[in-house]
DNA sequence: TGAAATATTCCATTTTTCGATATATTGTTA
DNA sequence: TAACAATATATCGAAAAATGGAATATTTCA
């Protein structure tokens, strides 16, 4: 993964850069990427001022170091949203659908909500239709808290502080402490609920998924109470994990 | 979104190209690029090789069309989840927000300019609109001026000297003598103010964002003048300091 | 203040891209 | 099946761009 970029075709190589910025942890200096592309200074230079201009790159307020700028956020979102892209998960989701006879999606974070990548309805007559691409909160749904919960606990700690507990229902959770203490629980259990906390009468349960040890998505199910009630949808639970680990398997091909 | 590509520089054509493949419906055919792309057949169809052999594009079986490949998604995976290290920031932009009732926006100064880091519309909309990333003078906006107003005496000096002060309202300062003048007393309030200088119509109030006792940032709010007046945009002031300090905060890790 | 770390510029050379044109392959229709 | 159309692939000299070693400038830090 850390491959050195003097191998590569020169028409890849801003590309190449690229990875090995977004895939670091945080941001990266000239001389760090210097040291990982295996590309002499001048060149890597040379290049980030290319991408920063071309809105790929952004710097950072504290020093010259890089990260991914907006352009490259939204090509990102594009591609997860692509057809051929979506392809093999929704197969996957299409699975588990029939399985547990209700409306499943898979989700991620993205700028302080959480983004629906894909979904596959069920044969019901749902009121609630929400396109791929679209948002809804964090802190009153089981994607959102789930997603929260396994932030590392500095950026949990400061995403929550700003947070604004909007009530959606009488279930939603509007106190910064009783949402910490509930995240608190959703880590140590590996699983979220939404019991009425968005919309009234339609529960929800999510299942991490995960590639190389990160959390890097959600895959949940969600019906009308009326229809199937929390403890019936926590039965779903080992079949949300099997797509979930399928899911996770999907992401490193 | 379908901008041609022979304008873009050579190094940024390859990932050009993925734009277009990512952004469209379905799988894309050499003439339809071709075409979209604004490049010859034959510059595309060696592009394409290169990008199907390094894994970021993919065959359709019946070998003719090209979508995006496992790579592409496992770089776009990277690239959503690297935004996440941006989290609390935009949280605390948004909450700024909503508080104020307006847009409010952090901007650092980058190579002569203002570049906008993020920025959070009040009227949200399901879409995500990204604005975040362009770029204005710096002394004709209240970021700029302020971010100006705080460097060193010889810094300042050399940016001002390679500025063009560009009229663009009958309010904008293009005397250099004056605009000094302007910074100074920037410099002693702490906050600059944006008076329709860049946009008829539009006014601005940026606060200083500070790291380890040096003005990194600013985050600023603006809006049209008829909906709110430079006076009432500086009653916003404390909530800007506020926002200023918890930003300040965050980058120090 | 000065030394070390880091960023930026320079420019002759090498490498790569460029794209008009030509050819091959595949698909389609009578 | 033959003739045709559409699309994909190959070639190559000219033009453009990236390259990177070395020099310079700037920032940071003691």
């Amino acid at each position: 993964m850390a491959a050195k970029l003097d191998r590569t075709p020169p028409l890849l190589r801003a590309f190449a850069l690229l990875e090995h910025i977004v895939h670091a942890d945080g941001p990266m200096s000239l001389l760090e990427l210097t040291e990982t592309a295996g590309l002499p200074k001048p060149t890597v230079y040379r290049m980030l001022n290319v991408l920063e201009d071309a809105g790929l790159l952004q710097r950072e307020p504290e020093g010259r170091r890089v990260t991914a700028g907006p352009r490259l956020t939204r090509f990102a979102l594009d591609a997860l949203l692509s057809e051929s892209v979506r392809a093999p998960r929704h197969a996957i989701l299409k699975r588990l659908a029939e399985d547990v006879g209700e409306t499943v999606n898979l989700t991620m974070l993205d700028r302080g909500e959480v983004v629906y990548l894909d979904r596959v309805e069920t044969a019901w007559p749902l009121r609630m239709t929400l396109v791929s691409g679209s948002r809804v909160p964090l802190h009153c749904t089981a994607s959102g808290k789930l997603l929260l919960a396994m932030l590392s606990s500095a950026r949990r700690k400061r995403v929550i502080a700003e947070l604004t507990l909007a009530r959606f229902t009488d279930n939603t959770i509007v106190d910064a402490r009783l949402l910490e203490k509930e995240l608190t629980a959703i880590r140590k259990a590996g699983v979220a609920t939404d019991n009425e906390e968005y919309l009234a009468g339609l529960v929800c349960v999510a299942a991490p998924v995960t590639t190389a040890g990160r959390i890097v998505a959600c895959v949940a199910v969600h019906a009308p109470v009326a229809r199937m009630s929390l403890e019936r949808a926590l039965a779903h639970l080992p079949a949300l994990r099997v797509a979930a680990k399928a899911l996770g398997e999907s992401f490193d091909n």
